[in-house]
DNA sequence: CATAGGGGTTCCAGTCACAGGAAGGTCAAG
DNA sequence: CTTGACCTTCCTGTGACTGGAACCCCTATG
């Protein structure tokens, strides 16, 4: 398979793809005319890739999850420490969010956003 | 005021407000001795940036609403509109993290977590 | 008066996970 | 033979800073 074929089948860009090799993600082989071969141990492993990332985990956490899926005799618990420390870190990234829209849809709700300069959310913004 | 004293009063680091400078979110005056000095309408346009980036806001965001902040005739229209597309923002991005931390608090509590191999984390990764 | 420390200054590199684009090589179809 | 789609490498840029090096300035103390 080319780059662009497995781009297709696993929905992540080409240039993604270069760039998983380029960190040392997966290592395609090279044809004779220089272009990337990847067989389906290297889409397997880019699908695994594209779901870890779309859950928000981070590259380095990918690649110790890669590392853990290809090894036999690891240990459970060492994939779900992992998968709980993120997990904590989207629920204290949630928590942050959603206290700015809390403050902000106040303001925003009590703007009148009329052609006249008076503004709650500069008022919020200009003082505690 | 030194840049420290601006820091201080305003939570900001000093290579924050250097940084701000340096993109023309602020401009102070300069000492004989190179330094900068930050009058009360600098530090109150510091402490403004300060609250609206804790917000969330990006920093092109935050030069609008400065430029708006300055502007007498100004119309609340044009703040509320800033305001509540970046609500929109947060609360799509609160909608994602939100997926992710469903998706991830299953396959967490499906996970024994032992020193076994077996891990429906892995599985969950491995197929759609 | 020398010095030590705690300010301040500039500039450069690194972060994270790519995306965009230039310049060029390769391949299959018409 | 040419066209156009694909592939290659390399370089730059993103956002909003952060860290660090190398250097200058100011005040207090021995």
């Amino acid at each position: 398979m080319n780059i662009g074929d497995v781009a297709t089948q696993t929905g992540l860009p080409a240039k993604t793809i270069r760039y998983y090799e380029d960190i040392g993600l997966v290592t395609p082989e090279r044809g004779a005319n220089g272009y990337r071969i990847f067989g389906q141990s290297d889409a397997h492993k880019l699908a695994f890739l594209a779901r870890a990332r779309a859950l928000g985990f981070s590259i380095e956490d990918c690649r110790n999850l890669l590392a853990l899926w290809g090894d036999r005799s690891r240990a459970s618990a060492d994939v779900r420490a992992i998968a709980k420390h993120h997990l904590t870190e989207i629920e204290t990234k949630i928590a942050g969010l959603a206290a700015m829209r809390d403050t902000l849809a106040e303001l925003v709700q009590e703007c009148a956003g009329d052609n006249r300069p008076d503004c709650p959310i500069l008022k919020g913004l200009e003082g505690a």
